[in-house]
DNA sequence: GTCATATACTTAGACGTTCTATGTATGACC
DNA sequence: GGTCATACATAGAACGTCTAAGTATATGAC
């Protein structure tokens, strides 16, 4: 969401948010630190873009939360994947690959 | 556009078109075919999409066009690159390429 | 003890891009 | 004369992200 990141992000969001938590629950303050930590500050996510995605993904069933406390005892939606997250992963990383691969192609890099 | 590369598109057919017309005029159904052409169909470019963005990138001054005949003796609108629409490209390309950079890492691919 | 800061979540409204769908017009081919 | 590909145009909807505001609490500095 950096200015010089304007438009990229869109369609990108939810394969990065479904990748974090890969690697087990996370509430949406840690995976928007964790995305940022990961891209060294190259990506930052926005709160008014990652909660409304969590609440997008909960209701269309790739995702699931239950109340928590954090370590600092401040209360959390620990999220993480459900099965169909699972799958969406897969299938969304899939598309990613498929169309940089394809904007590789335009801008006329060597093919992976 | 396809199903399967659902928003992805967004914030890139620009760079897209503007690396189309780097090698030189076109109209803007060519433009449309070309990228088809170079994706192997991957990426399809819808003219609702097509037409507002040369439209877009016109008034921001990117882009010039003259009217013209096609080889089938059609009226047509040749695009061209201006030395704004040329310095964007270079800019929006390495935005595209950090941009594709940042995600490789979430996804935990070696950087490159 | 209170003030600033970081954490953590919420939400309304605006914005911009793309898509769906439809329309016009013409040339080529059978 | 009918069909298809070319070529451009555009209204309206859909969607995701951003800006900007808000609530609340824990921590450490002073």
């Amino acid at each position: 969401m950096p200015k010089d990141v304007p438009e990229l992000l869109k369609g990108t969001l939810d394969l990065l948010i479904l990748k974090t938590l890969e690697a087990g629950p996370m509430h949406g303050y840690a995976i928007a630190r964790s995305i940022e930590q990961a891209t060294e500050r190259a990506l930052q996510i926005e709160e008014g873009s990652l909660y409304p995605a969590l609440y997008r993904m909960t209701n269309r069933g790739l995702l699931e939360f239950e109340w928590g406390r954090s370590t600092g005892n401040r209360r959390i939606k620990s999220y993480r994947l459900t099965p169909n997250g699972r799958k969406r992963l897969k299938s969304e990383q899939a598309n990613w690959c498929r169309f940089t691969q394809a904007v590789a192609r335009v801008l006329g890099e060597q093919p992976a």
